[in-house]
DNA sequence: CTGAAAGCGCTTACAG
DNA sequence: CTGAAAGCGCTTACAG
């Protein structure tokens, strides 16, 4: 490809003029503007934005590192989001292929090493070695649902406690007083808000707290089985269960009915997500809806404010989230009774 | 972060010895690399890649131009099988926010701007002019379901024919005799074979090709609704539909239901892909696998093959494809009869 | 075995 | 308004 050297031969001036023109510096007479531009047009010249970025330090490249897989249908999403914000911002993201675990690996060296402007962080756990260096290397970031924070570094999420309240009332206005939640990973920021709003739910209904009515899992279709399989076992087994995401519920509902019971009529569940399966499910899927792919664009026009604005404050955002009611979920009718 | 200059005041040696150091050359004393790895670890150096990069001509980044969105199940595999085989490769992969539309953009221009060793093309069709130039410029490319080649570029798809072909003998062998096709976009290489495919099927079971039961569409949930409620509304509807993907069966069989009928008892519907929801929808949908995990591990191999080897051979892959049998087909039973 | 020098393709003071 | 020169962080002949 043509380089600035062979543009400025073509037009018979120095590259240092060629520069001026790309970069559209006043100082240069239209005369010599014209003929730099029809030679760049003649020898359909680009700037190469590697060497470029060797001296000015920016590279027009947005790190990316997710670690959770991309069938995921929240991570999808997520992507899409990205994709779109970043789509005429001039740039272009990269995955990172991160070998987080080993320990020779550092993800601040990988980062800078390829001179990244910014980089989001999705799926990695808050106090990983490598988050920490992160924070403290000044690379502009954004943290999608783990509360971090830095100097650069700031992160979005959606509302999930109130996500999980809401889920509580709609259940308790429905009349179940036995709400089961099918939760994630301990410590995981996620579904320790969740558990917290349901926890608020509970109490705004005036429904004691029941230990055994929590199960850990791991967001997927299985653990949403799994966990399922032994709620049906209690001596006292739920009337309505809240689930970590949309995944678990599929897994939820398919178990309760291989047990020969009925959703919505003996057991309602409720999902989290809002994923585009969910409405097409049968039953379709009572939901709280996270507005995934708005937290993907904002947290980009962050990040770039971040990069662009060294004093832009690191943002916290909070994105809202909402019911919705399908047919998962009906009146508490006790079963077995 | 430190530089190789740091890292040879360090160590009291040049900035070339240290290069010879970091790319493992034989002729240094074993003295001076001890010497210069000490300095490396000390100063926690990591060479820049980009600036490696500017005089090896090598970036080690991959691009990815795909022009479908992330949220579409069967991209996700792909992304997911790519992301698997590059991940201790030493590669990175960078999505390219490709401005297809804007007359002035130059596909090839942005690759090699960004210094690209290799990309893969999905989504785009083959005759977008982006696509001929890239061709042409002997940057080392992979095209999925694109039957597009070149000196450095090769193909890797499904036997698509064949997966149609199974389908409609499938469909045959359970006695049916009027299989509708709800094809894809018509122009669309994947279209077309899977066309050829159903076309031989009906051939092996002597069964005549009737242009009506032929409805073109996007591959979406939506295309197969409606392709399914005009199918429907023929004099002779068909008591079968072969779909151009399992997200249009999905339509399909929703317009079935709609319609007041019922999968598989008055009308059977195979899908096409395999994705992860054709296993929990209801009815599970009898389907043709595709490897597409496989796939973009593949993919990935011969694209550093062609990139570390002039010489390579482009590839054109063919990865087989498997019949699926689940709930949504069951033996022919004329309805309205 | 070691290092000085040129160069990859750019930008940025700075001198004229 | 224009251009020579230095430099971004590396690698690669080449001389010693």
């Amino acid at each position: 490809m043509a380089s600035i050297h062979d543009v400025a031969k073509e037009a018979g001036v120095s590259v240092a003029t060629v520069s001026k023109v790309i970069n559209h510096y006043p100082d240069v007479s239209e005369k010599t503007r014209k003929k730099v531009k029809n030679a760049i047009e003649l020898l359909r010249y680009r700037p190469n934005v590697i060497a470029r970025g060797l001296v000015t330090g920016r590279s027009w490249t947005v790190g990316v590192l997710i670690n959770i897989p991309f069938t995921n249908p929240y991570v999808a999403m997520l992507l899409e989001g990205i994709k779109t914000a970043l789509e005429n911002s001039g740039y272009d993201l990269m995955r990172l292929s991160a070998r987080l675990n080993d320990p020779e690996y550092s993800f601040v060296n990988h980062c800078q090493s390829r001179n990244l402007d910014g980089v989001v962080v999705f799926g990695v756990d808050k106090d990983h070695l490598s988050i920490q260096e992160l924070i403290e290397s000044g690379i502009p970031t954004m943290f999608v649902d783990t509360d971090a924070t830095g100097l650069r570094a700031g992160n979005i999420t959606t509302d999930n406690r109130n996500g999980a309240h809401m889920s509580v009332r709609h259940l308790a206005q429905l009349g179940h007083r036995r709400i089961a939640y099918l939760a994630g990973t301990p410590g995981h920021e996620v579904n320790e808000s969740r558990l917290a709003g349901y926890r608020d739910g509970l109490e705004a209904s005036s429904i004691p707290y029941r230990k055994e009515y929590i199960m850990s899992g791991d967001y997927s279709y299985d653990s949403g089985f799994q966990g399922m399989k032994m709620l049906l076992e209690l001596d006292e087994p739920p009337t309505a269960v809240i689930c970590i995401s949309d995944m678990a519920a599929f897994g939820v509902i398919h178990a309760i009915e291989t047990h020969g019971l009925n959703v919505p009529g003996d057991i309602s569940v409720v999902g989290f997500d809002n994923i585009y399966e969910a409405e097409l499910f049968k039953p379709a899927l009572t939901t709280i809806n996270q507005n995934i792919h708005t937290i993907g664009v904002k947290l980009i026009e962050e990040l770039i404010s971040m990069i662009k604005n060294p004093d832009y404050p690191p943002p916290v955002v909070t994105e809202p989230s909402s019911l919705i009611i399908r047919e998962s979920t009906a009146k508490c009718r006790e079963f077995g009774e």
